[in-house]
RNA sequence: GGACGCUUAGCUCAGUUGGUUAGAGCGUCUCGUUUACACCGAGAAGGUCGUAGGUUCGAGUCCUACAGCGUCCACCA
């Protein structure tokens, strides 16, 4: 056989025996991990300034990693993130980039407070903020924060992530608060950021302000009241918040309403539950003339769709309900103080005794609660400081391509001309239109939060004046009490983890960084905020793509809760299966976007493929580590049908999966190399290397590459295989096999066909033998017959043929024996000796069933090619792809005939 | 109310620009311990690709309508 090309030949490091043959048969993934881990780390391979030249000179590639709240521990979606990106960030630094993932942390602000607060309530605390004041409360947030941290990045390290802990980060610590109080400081400048009176969602149980984004929607009844605000009031009204009436100033009606028409303008003073009010009745044509009466009290103070109208028509606002959730004295001295619930009990039943009542009616009605704790959310008017999306600010740099330093642009053009102009790709692409949705329904961004735990803003006061500062401007200054949304700070992430304001060496290195990824569930909270941000401070784009990920649920597709018990903890899980096998579960049969049906038995699953690669890598050390096979192995370097075969497949899979990691195609990719690794490469390369032998030079090659191609997906196990053969240095630092792919020697991919169509007849001469119940250890005799070149093809492969389908004894180019039992096999006739036990009729039957399939696939084919407009419309790959199927086809006709004649 | 996604084998999901007998893993069934692996191997069964139309030489793939499930947004007071 001729001669390819060489091979280089790798030999183990110790002279001694083969370095897998004292390896343990399965896998011990906890055994090894940790230590694999300190190497890496104290390697330097992590950080970019430590990395090998190769890397010094290459591109940079960074990854900031998105923080997670230091609220206690890590969940699965964060296992799914670290997988993700430590995937992403070891296959860029195998290629050869500068690769940087920054960790870090946030202090989640609001999330972490009310965690510290539950848990100095269940020591036995009744209101921990009074009792402590703010000094002493917040030391216990930072000791909690500062456990998490702790907690977490043990997690982080757990699952392998190859991040730079030299530059860790904190959304809370001092460079960071640096960048917020700047940030700030120049959004005020620029009037973006302004201080105002206007309403606001407010959270009574927590006391503080929440943006849009926090207040969800939580499906409920309602009761609809229609009734007249006193005896003298012409028309009824409708409401579901009968305790807001006392705010009303206003009743709108629809401008075409006949009904109403004689009463606009018209103003009256109700006494409304003992208060008098003043309406004006108005025409607004947001007026819905079937809903309800048709009429409406317009309650400008508590709620946003009112507080338009109010804007429109220049109504009067009256704050009828309080920070408490209590009725404020403008309800009247019989409300005053009231919750909100028995307000309303006895504001129905004043009305009913009155008789103003017309009906109640149930509806369906989404209340708005608050995202964190729960609790309804109250629209009240405040003053509080806002950032502003739709006013237009003179730009201070050239920005994103499209604006000039000093050019106009509001923050909403920004975000948006980020991603429309292609700057930022989103994957999977449709969250693009979510996107734009969200930017385009957006309001003013409420920033000032009432609560301690977070940046306060850098305000200060007294008297009247107002000085932006981060220190006192001095004596008798006081600062602001509130923080910042914690969103403010998490959307200066990618560039004051880099250093910013300061115009460091990393900031210019490693920005824009390269992409950005996380669940879809916070695009907006986060995503959309940090291109706001970004756009606003730099002028560019904070990272080139966004991947998002789905979210974890459980096998049922529910998601994951305490409360349900359905909750896998990756600290669980990993002592059980190996880091590797929970982030292969992660990352592969997922796919962007969509949620992830996470089992234990799906991790059980890819702890087994662990354990395959392992057992892959073991046999593969046995043969190259022993010194006799070697020395015969290098005078006889040619190569055989198989030998061209796995190579060839070798190099399909590294060009496939480099262009699908390109893509992030990270799922495809995995599979593509499972089923390489698994089918190809264990199930029938190692089988003929058993039989042919000699083959350590080819084994090497296909171990190296197949340990890097897999190092990114699961480093560990990767890592101990490399180390164990004694290969160079360290896989993590390894080159990406795309140097293998050399200029295809030509004969080599034909060859590998050839080895292709020796395969098929082994698979059906198997199952010739199971269909005849003749099990694997019994040896047969078997017959083949047929076309000549593939006769001549089996029989120069005799051997390994033999071995795969234990076979005693073949005999080539005989017709078969009409006692034995056969199957068409492509172009020849497999026959197996069955000692006599044939049913002929049976095989008749069967071999005329196959013969009828046969030719109605062949009539099939016929028609198709006949067709004229087929022919001259369709590209003639297509055509001639159909013409050589219908050769295969007819020859596998001609075949079966013969078999039907002989047995009849 | 608006938008988006999903609907393919018993289960979980792939299916790239439409290209001709529809794939994987798990599960099921049969056989098997041949020293890399039983965390394994060999083989098998199993699908009118949600429904109805349409475009096309050709549709799981494109278009329209409908149905079921899910998510996000809006918030008719």
């Amino acid at each position: 056989m001729p001669r390819m090309f060489s091979i280089p030949m790798s030999r183990p490091n110790s002279s001694s025996a083969s370095p897998g043959a004292s390896l343990p048969k399965a896998y011990d993934a906890s055994s090894v991990e940790d230590e694999i881990y300190a190497d890496w780390e104290a390697s330097g391979a992590f950080n970019p300034d430590e990395l090998p030249a190769r890397n010094q000179n290459g591109d940079p590639y960074c990854i900031v990693m998105p923080p997670p709240n230091r609220t206690g521990t890590l969940h699965m979606g964060h296992a799914a993130m670290l997988a993700i990106e430590d995937l992403l960030i070891r296959f860029h630094r195998m290629r050869g980039k500068r690769a940087l993932w920054i960790p870090g942390t946030d202090h989640a602000a609001i999330a972490t407070q009310v965690k510290v607060e539950q848990k100095l309530i269940a020591e036995g605390m009744v209101n921990p903020r009074e009792e402590l004041g703010r000094e002493a409360f917040l030391e216990r947030v930072v000791d909690f924060a500062e456990e998490s941290r702790t907690t977490i990045n043990r997690q982080v390290r757990k699952m392998g992530s190859s991040c730079d802990w030299s530059r860790e980060k904190y959304t809370l610590d001092h460079e960071r608060n640096r960048a917020v109080n700047e940030m700030f400081r120049m959004m005020y400048e620029d009037g973006i950021i302004e201080r105002g009176y206007r309403i606001v969602n407010w959270d009574p149980q927590f006391q503080t302000t929440l943006s849009d984004d926090e207040v969800e929607y939580r499906e409920g009844k309602a009761q609809f009241v229609t009734f007249k605000y006193d005896e003298a009031f012409p028309f009824p009204i409708s409401t579901t918040r009968p305790e807001t009436k006392f705010g009303d100033t206003a009743v709108a009606v629809h401008p075409d309403d006949p009904r109403y028409k004689p009463y606009i303008g018209q103003t009256f003073e109700p006494v409304f539950c003992g208060k008098k009010i003043t309406v004006t009745v108005i025409a607004d044509a947001a007026v819905d003339p079937a809903f309800g009466t048709g009429a409406l009290g317009v309650t400008p103070a508590h709620s946003m769709v009112d507080a338009d109208m109010a804007v429109r028509h220049g109504l009067q606002t009256i704050v009828v309900i309080g920070k408490d959730a209590r009725m404020t004295a403008e309800a009247g001295e019989r409300y005053a103080d009231l919750t909100i619930p028995d307000a309303r009990r006895k504001i129905l039943a004043e009305l009913e005794d009155k008789g103003l009542i017309e009906k109640v009616e149930e509806i369906p009605q989404n209340l708005p609660v608050a995202q964190r704790g729960g609790a309804p959310v109250e629209q009240i008017p405040m003053e509080q400081w806002f950032i502003r999306v739709n006013k237009p600010f003179a730009l201070r740099q050239d920005t994103l391509g499209k604006w000039r330093k000093g050019e106009e642009a509001t923050l909403k053009e920004l975000m948006r001309h980020a991603v429309v102009s292609g700057q930022i790709n989103i994957y999977p692409d449709r969250f693009t239109k979510t996107y734009f949705h969200w930017i385009d329904h957006l309001r003013d961004w409420c920033i000032s939060r009432q609560i301690w735990f977070g940046h306060r803003i850098p305000v200060w006061y007294k008297g009247t004046e107002m000085a932006v500062s981060s220190e006192s401007p001095g004596r008798g200054w006081t600062q602001d009490p509130d923080t910042l949304d914690t969103w403010f700070s998490s959307g200066l992430w990618t560039f004051s983890t880099l250093g910013w304001p300061e115009r460091t060496h990393d900031l210019d290195a490693f920005h824009p960084t390269a992409v950005l990824e996380t669940g879809y569930d916070i695009l907006f909270f986060w995503v959309a905020r940090m291109v706001l941000m970004t756009t606003y401070a730099l002028g560019d784009v904070p990272f080139h793509d966004v991947y998002l990920h789905g979210l974890i649920r459980d096998e049922e597709g529910r998601k994951m809760s305490k409360s349900l018990g359905n909750v896998l903890d990756p600290l669980d899980l990993i002592p059980k299966y190996g880091t590797d096998a929970v982030r292969l579960s992660l990352v592969l049969g997922t796919s962007p976007g969509q949620d992830v049906n996470l089992s234990e038995d799906k991790i059980k699953g890819f702890r087994n493929f662990t354990n395959k690669l392992w057992n892959i890598s073991r046999f593969i050390l046995m043969q190259i580590g022993d010194p006799s096979i070697e020395r015969r192995a290098s005078s006889v370097a040619e190569r055989t049908l198989a030998d061209d075969w796995i190579l060839t497949r070798l190099t399909d899979v590294i060009v496939s999966v480099t262009a699908k990691l390109e893509k992030y195609e990270l799922s495809s990719a995995g599979e593509e190399l499972r089923d390489f690794t698994w089918g190809d490469l264990a199930d029938w390369y190692l089988e003929v290397a058993k039989i042919e032998g000699e083959k350590q030079a080819v084994l090497t090659r296909i171990l190296r590459s197949i340990l890097k191609l897999w190092h990114p997906f699961m480093p560990f196990v990767t890592e101990h295989v490399w180390k164990t053969a004694g290969f160079d240095r360290s896989l993590i630092t390894a080159e990406w096999p795309e140097h293998l792919v050399d200029p295809r020697a030509k004969g080599s991919m034909e060859r590998g066909t050839q080895f292709e169509r020796i395969r098929l007849v082994v698979t059906d001469a198997r199952r010739l033998r199971a269909e005849q119940g003749i099990e694997a250890a019994r040896m047969a005799a078997f017959s083949i017959s047929g076309a000549l070149e593939m006769l001549d093809l089996l029989k120069e492969n005799e051997a390994v043929l033999k071995q795969l389908i234990r076979a005693s004894d073949i005999r080539f180019g005989q017709e078969a024996d009409p006692s034995w039992a056969s199957t068409v096999s492509g172009t020849v006739t497999i026959a197996l000796n069955v000692a006599g036990s044939i049913d002929v009729k049976q095989e008749l039957q069967k071999a005329k069933k196959e013969l009828k399939e046969t030719e109605g696939y062949i009539k099939g084919l016929e028609r198709q090619l006949a067709n004229n407009e087929f022919i001259s419309k369709a590209p003639s790959h297509v055509v001639e792809g159909l013409e050589v199927k219908r050769q295969e086809a007819e020859q596998k006709r001609a075949a079966l005939q013969e078999t039907v004649k002989r047995l009849s």
